[in-house]
DNA sequence: ATGAAAGCGCTAACAG
DNA sequence: CTGTTAGCGCTTTCAT
């Protein structure tokens, strides 16, 4: 009765041919739209494959086949949960779809290990190319993977190895530009919320609020530094032992979004969002909608995904011409936290 | 100079076999745990591995083995880059790494066209199996690939066919418990605006709308129903349209986030949102961070994703028991928006 | 315009 | 314990 549930066995060439009274051959030269077929014998091999439901095996074909292409992408991110990531993966999705290319996605949580064991998976099924967000520290796992000839390119942080594409934004350019027009408000005591400083990002943030705080002519206050802030409840606690100091800081620069959440709940609950300035780095859903709206360094996302899947599809395609490293600018998007002027003494 | 760039082909089974003076089958043993070989040769082969940087080919092992798995899932969602469907995404893509299995994932932006497209895609790669988000409207293209025979799990929305399972949540009575919620406060105006009815789960919520309604006992006013309401835009439209009317509802349930967002953009604009209340369906990012803080229905998106990829796994491991409908529970987070009452006349 | 033979990298089914 | 043969579904190469 449950027969619908049974696994049936797709219909292969072989059995098409037969109905159609010709050699596989020729079917495959009509699935693949080849020249070299009689319109009878096309139209005969045509009806076959309907009648049968002939699908055509795209794994025995990618064996065989001279080019070895599987038409499948790989794409390796932190998490894939993450607005960020999930953003990425869609505009790179869409272009890989434009040439008839699927993508096999996984997280890999920013642990080495699991991005090695990633990589091997991706590796198994043959990809044609991989679209990757290196872990912190170092690259090993993805210098071998490059080595060996895997087309690959990095988004969001660059390769500490050679000959290998990249695209990343202006984080440095971006948050200094942040810190100075904090600057420019009249802050004197900003403070710095970033991530985990063996990612590249959170580094660059953090070089470019320092000369954004130089081009202002501030001095560096260290304990208005706070690093290595890990997940949401990690960046409210630091963002609370600032608000405790006995000079406090009148604005915060939060190096990422998480980082960014922390902060304004802490605010909030203090009764201090409208009179501590904030502005964060990556822009998420409702920062227009809470009180104030967040004022954030926004990247371009979907540019972001769509150059790396065409600079990989290219490489893919033969394309090896030196490496490039491409950057998105990212806009400062004013809101209402980042305009908030220092309090009057 | 760039020869590093160029694809290298991987070394094969053979190449392995030769250089440890084995047969090929011994070399597929060793690889695979298989017993039946002697330790001095599988120290040779692996030995020979390693320094060839040999990696089995899935691609070939499934061709040839038996049981024809690809070890890969598809997953075909509405849209990838939307916090629903993402995590979804993530939830499964962790329970099958654990089955050694990964993902192919696309989305389909609920267009019949682009679904059976991604359908014969995912095929073609031989998945083992599909995770879908049913399109609105007919499922043909579903149930045909599912009469095939491919395992296949609906999630969010239930097969309009036989013998598919399906992992969904408490859409009707999570809605019917809103409304109630909202009527206890003593609102008796309360609007319903939902996404496109082709949809399922808009029809469900609507549904628990009307019998929150009837349970309160409080009449149905046409006017203050808003369907199909697709995006933020379109919803704000129509909240704007609601709260013009002469007599305006005091309580609005939005059905689905995208909507909630819109309302709430509505409210704000107009100063309306401590006077108006809001309960939403469906979680996202930042909702508690908004002022005031939004009440909503919540699913238990990681447990969705979990059943759906535990019982797809299972199928494809030939369990071929009768088809189920797992409905896992939602729960109402108050927030604060759904806690604002009538104004006192 | 068509097909036969070989073989992609691997494993099933047998021998030894 | 180990190897041989065949063949998964398809495309290549080279005939005809």
């Amino acid at each position: 009765m449950n027969d619908h549930s049974a696994r049936r066995s797709e219909p292969t060439m072989r059995e098409v041919a037969a109905l159609a009274r010709v050699s596989t051959k020729t079917v495959s030269r009509v699935i693949n739209d080849l020249p070299g077929v009689g319109e009878e014998a096309a139209e005969r091999v045509r009806a076959a494959a309907r009648s049968l439901g002939y699908r055509p095996n795209l794994t025995a074909s990618s064996l065989r086949r001279s080019d070895r292409r599987s038409a499948t992408l790989g794409v390796l991110f932190e998490d894939l949960s993450n607005p960020f990531d999930s953003a990425l993966l869609r505009a790179i999705e869409d272009r890989a779809r434009q040439n008839g290319v699927l993508v096999l996605a996984g997280s890999d949580e920013d642990d080495p290990t699991l991005q090695r064991e990633l990589l091997t998976s991706l590796a198994a099924r043959r990809v044609d190319g991989i679209v990757v967000m290196a872990v912190g520290g170092h690259q090993d796992a993805l210098q071998q993977e490059r080595e060996r000839g895997t087309p690959m390119v990095l988004v969001d942080r660059p390769p500490t190895f050679g000959h290998t594409d990249s695209v990343t934004t202006t984080n440095r350019d971006s948050s200094r530009e942040a810190v100075l027009k904090l600057a420019g408000l009249g802050h004197e005591r900003i403070a710095f919320l970033g991530d985990r400083q063996t990612l590249w990002t959170s580094q660059e943030r953090y070089t470019g609020y320092l000369e954004g705080l130089a081009h202002a002519g501030l001095k560096l206050h260290q304990e208005l530094v706070r690093k290595d802030l890990q997940g949401v409840d990690v960046a409210e606690a630091a963002a609370a032992s600032l608000l405790d100091l006995d000079n406090p800081p009148t604005a915060l620069f939060t190096a990422q979004n998480l980082v960014t959440v922390g902060a304004m709940r802490v605010l909030r609950s203090r009764g201090l969002h409208h009179r501590v300035a904030v502005i964060g780095f990556d822009d998420f859903p409702l920062a227009d909608m809470v009180d104030p709206a967040i004022t954030v360094v926004r990247q371009d996302v979907p540019k972001i995904g769509r150059t790396a899947a065409e600079l990989l599809l290219a490489r893919v395609d033969g394309d090896d011409s030196p490496a490039v490293h491409k950057v998105i600018p990212a806009v400062l998007v004013p809101r209402g936290s980042g305009e908030i002027p220092p309090p009057t003494p």
